[in-house]
DNA sequence: TTAAAAATCCCCTGAAAAGGGGAATTTTTA
DNA sequence: TAAAAATTCCCCTTTTCAGGGGATTTTTAA
């Protein structure tokens, strides 16, 4: 019986895939968290098998986590969720001890595949996931973004100006600027709208 | 048997309501769609009993969809589809011939018996849909927005500036900017940014 | 058919962002 | 420990946005 925690913040995302494993043999649903927090809390008490591991959560992300995971728990085997075009986080993902990938829309047999694959010890990466990994192709990649740039990021969208945001965190409102460009030419955008666009829809926010 | 069909353009809700309504006894799922003129485009052809519809759509506002599909065809029930916060929709939604609403999170439980209930005529609210049509509570109200003006909150999204909107639209630039206005206060927010981020996570774009 | 709503257009001013450049310091990571 | 990455800071100019007005025409709905 291969035990299984769900690390995810998306309701709709938990509720399906919870009906995704619910009846299945051999696999056994034995906890869940909405946030990294309450995942590390989850472990402190209890264990489980695979955690299939969102790459976006709140507090944290699924890298830092899975790197918090597999440090102290390294039996226990990390299977990330993405959704399309995140290339750059699979990468980072598996370099922090994931053992593979699989594709937020997945269907329910690659998904139980991927559970017995990666439980076994094998790595497993999902055709789309194995696509987005390839540098040379058409697929588009999602730049990384720092902690700065993401704090940043997210106030940009909370609707604060550069000065304010410089106030907030101690720092020149230059500063702030210099993290708006970078946060612009790596995300290959015109301006603050489509940015923050491509931010939300991509959950970096 | 109730015959189901379902309109929504996100992959991930689609997924979620199909497993949750399959081995459900007396429903059926006939058919599904995700954007607005292909559901029309089955029903020229088909039929259905119940149409679970989502609010946002691609191409046409689920009042729209609602609108028309109970012009041509009163016999088929529509149940509307929402995230929270959406009571101003909710209540357009019933205007226009919609026959209930359920949260998008609603357990199986809830959205089962929904669908029954509006295929025997009745009028169904969720508790959080209901908490959402009352005009004096602490629900973040999402004000309507026009054709126009949601033609132009995409375009902005899109990284485009006021010149060149109004180049696209054949209409002047000071136009757009009286939009751009209507939007900030309309929403109730200080600038593009955070105007850009609350239209993305309510589905408004 | 007539009132309400939506869409169109213009003025003004000041603030903010974008685009260009460069550079020093601190922190991570190999 | 050295190289790489991240964070910090500043200069300049031009464009775009935001806030404040006001006004007309077209469309929609009661």
């Amino acid at each position: 019986m291969i035990r299984v925690f769900i690390v995810d913040d998306h309701p709709l995302v938990q509720e399906g895939l919870r009906s995704l494993l619910a009846n299945e043999k051999g696999i056994e649903l034995c906890g869940y968290a909405m946030n990294a927090q309450s995942c590390l809390g989850f472990f402190i008490n209890n264990t489980a098998d695979v955690i299939l591991m969102d790459i976006n959560l709140p507090d944290m992300s699924g890298i830092e986590l899975c790197k918090a995971i597999k440090t102290k728990y390294p039996g226990i085997m990390v299977l990330g969720l993405s959704t399309l075009n995140q290339g750059s986080y699979v990468n980072k993902m598996m370099e922090n001890g994931a053992s593979g990938y699989v594709i937020k829309n997945a269907g329910k047999e690659e998904l139980i595949e991927a559970i017995r694959e990666v439980h076994a010890g094998k790595t497993y990466l999902s055709f789309e996931a194995g696509q987005a990994m390839r540098k040379d192709n058409s697929i588009i990649q999602i730049p990384l973004i720092t902690r700065r740039e993401k704090e940043i990021l997210c106030l940009i969208a909370e609707g604060f100006t550069n000065p304010e945001i410089a106030g907030k965190l101690f720092i020149s409102s230059s500063t702030v600027d210099s993290h708006r460009k970078n946060l612009l030419s790596k995300m290959n955008m015109k301006n603050t709208a489509s940015l923050i666009k491509f931010a939300v829809e991509n959950n970096l926010i």
